[in-house]
This record gives structure tokens, C-alpha cells and sequence, in this order.
DNA sequence: CTAAACTTTCAGAAAATACTGAAACTTCAA
DNA sequence: TTGAAGTTTCAGTATTTTCTGAAAGTTTAG
């Protein structure tokens, strides 16, 4: 596993991102490396190339895994296991966003639902209790679509994202062929 | 600023949620304080309620700033400055998400802009560059995609998100009837 | 101008997170 | 069944991040 400069600059980046995108450094580099690399590759292939200890390249792969981000594979007749990145591009950070959702949005979607039915009875400033309803409202609406569109094929939600706003605009002329979609304001500019 | 138990724990919840928001636990203690506040508060107040230092208040009071989540109210014949949310709750998540795309996707992206670039004479496995490709192209889509949704009216965003999928069926109807589109290979399955 | 009222800064302490490497564990060919 | 080849675990260490509190800085009423 020899790394040319520009390829070991762009795995040292994915480190750096990492733990922005919610993982440490070192799966942030292995995912790259993955990512990058045409064949799969074995934990001490791993470990020499990023220059890290044999058990965190052990532990980042369990990670990997947890995310579904990467995939074993075994040679017949070759006890090692090697990895590979887990799909396309496009998969792979459906993957991260999905699993991104259920740690940033979920556990608070369900902290909110409990607390609101809960404080049903009331023991909270009306205020409070108001923006808690809001956030509630927001996280469940966000959550709907998120599935929604993670249950479009990948070709239509691009096509849906290259579309951008422009959309609004094709919606609002459709609304007035198909009365049939439910009366929320759809507005206009 | 008396707490109830029930705000309390809510509080500590975005403190914890916080560094998967992309700040600190103070940051997210504070932010969630004077949203659930109905009242501008000083740092003497915020620092008394959630029992932490005048400093620790005050680093983060800059942050929220930074992140435009927060702006200062100043009463006449009184020096003291107050806080409070800048904008409703739906206001407040965009600017976040605004703040963390410019944090988590924009210097990737212009880290691979820049590498496909200085790399077009070309020293690296073919196949790492077109996953480079693929990210940056991906990113790209996302970016222009945000930046449009941004400038939507929230009411109109929020009609767009409950359609759901919804809307790929409105389109597919569409395109039947717009052949402007431009016919960008969408791949296949 | 002065000093009281308030805010910010920042060096060092504390807490949280990540990494190493050796020992324990697992698997499987013979 | 055994032991070589490989993987995982985890206690201890290193690194990074966050927090405190005292000192320095700023603002403004008088």
C-alpha cells in the first residue's frame, strides 16, 4: 500500500473532517483509504499505510461496520479478512446520513415526544412548552421526508436535487391540474 | 431563572446532544436556556442557571453569536447586555444548518476542487480519482440543492417537505409535459 | 477624568476522547 | 486436538477539548 502525496494529503483531510461528520480521525482515514483504494484491503495492510496501531485499525473497522460503511470479504484458502467501502458514492453517504439522523435527531425527537406527553397535565411556563411543540413539530416533519427520500431511487432524487427550487415553481403550476393534492397552502412567490 | 425539573432535563439533553450538534455542551445548555426563555436574559442570569462559570458564559455567548442563533438586547439606563433567540425555532435550524454545511461540507469541497485540479496532468491511480470526482460532484449537487432550499419561503419548504416523495410522482407527470430539461445521463439501476 | 459595573481573555486544571500494544481470544488446517 | 494465523479487547497513556477563575479590558454615569 504505497500512497502517492495527493492521495495521503486527501485521506490526512478525511481524518481531519472526521469528527465533524461524526466519527474520530482515524475511521475518518480508514473510510478514505477504503473509499480510494481499487482492492480491498487487509487490517495490517491497513495499519501500515496510515501508520496506526493494529488494535485502533480493529476498532474503526468495527465502527465502519456499525455504519454499514464497509463490507468483509475472504479469499477462499486465505485466512485474512479484507475490507472494501460498502457501495457508490451516492450509497455510502445516504449510509452516513441515515446513521448521522438516528444520533442527532432521533434521540431528541424521542425526549421531546415523552416530555410533551408527559408535561401533559402541565408543570412548564406556556413559552417553554410552546418552542418544545415546535421543535417536536420540525424534527418529525424533517424525519418524514428524510425517509421519504431515502426510499427514492437514486436517479429520481437527483434529478429532484438538480431541479432545486425550481420545483416550487413546476408544483405550483401542477396544482392547478391536480386538485386532487391536499389543500396546504402551496403558495406562491 | 428558576428551572423546573422537566426544563431542566430538557436543557441537559441539548447539552449532551451539543457536540453531536457541532458544539460544546455549554454551547447547547445555553442555546436551549433562551429558546425556552419567554425573557432576554443576562450572562450573570445564564451562569447562575446552569451553574457554570462567568467565563465558560462567556465564550459561549460569543459562539451563538458566531452562529447568528443569538443577538443582544440592551435596555436603556441598565449597562447590563441581554440575550435571547435570534428568530423562531424554523429560523434557528437553518442558520444551523447554513453554519455546520459551511463547517462540514465546504472545505471538503474545496479541497477536492482543488486537488482534481492541480492533478490534471495526472499522478494518481485512476480509480481514487474518480471516487474524488464522484465526491466532489455529489457535494456540489448538495450545495447548489441547500443553497436554493435556503432561499425558499420557509412556508413553501415546509409544503415541499410534507409532499414528501410525493413530489417524484408530481414530476414523473411533469416531464411528460416539459421536454426542457436537459437530458444529462440520470444513470440506471 | 474616574471608578463602578460589566465583559472578555487566557493560562492552567479538569474532563472527555482517542490510541497503543500486549494479552486474551477465535478460527481452522492438518 | 493442536498451534499458527489472525482478530479483539482493554488497561494505561497521550491527545484534544472544555471549563474555571482571576486578571486585563471596556464602557459609561457622574
Amino acid at each position: 500500500m504505497k500512497l502517492t502525496t495527493e492521495l495521503e494529503n486527501m485521506i490526512l483531510h478525511f481524518g481531519e473532517m472526521g469528527s465533524r461528520w461524526g466519527f474520530n480521525r482515524t475511521v475518518g482515514q480508514m473510510l478514505a483509504l477504503l473509499v480510494f483504494s481499487d482492492e480491498p484491503l487487509s487490517a495490517d495492510d491497513i495499519a501500515a499505510s496510515l501508520s496506526i496501531s493494529r488494535g485502533n485499525v480493529s476498532m474503526a473497522l468495527k465502527e465502519l461496520h456499525s455504519w454499514r460503511l464497509i463490507r468483509t470479504h475472504r479469499e477462499p484458502g486465505d485466512r485474512k479478512d479484507y475490507f472494501l467501502a460498502n457501495g457508490t458514492i451516492w450509497e455510502l453517504s445516504q449510509q452516513v446520513l441515515e446513521e448521522r439522523k438516528k444520533r442527532e435527531v432521533d434521540p431528541t425527537l424521542s425526549m421531546l415526544r415523552s416530555q410533551l406527553m408527559a408535561s401533559e397535565q402541565d408543570e412548564m411556563p406556556q413559552h417553554a412548552r410552546q418552542q418544545m411543540q415546535e421543535i417536536h413539530d420540525l424534527l418529525e416533519l424533517f424525519n418524514h421526508w428524510f425517509d421519504d427520500m431515502q426510499h427514492m431511487k437514486p436517479e429520481h432524487l437527483q434529478a429532484l436535487m438538480r431541479l432545486g427550487s425550481g420545483v416550487g415553481k413546476v408544483l405550483e403550476m401542477t396544482d392547478r391540474l391536480r386538485p386532487k393534492t391536499k389543500k396546504k397552502a402551496i403558495g406562491n412567490d
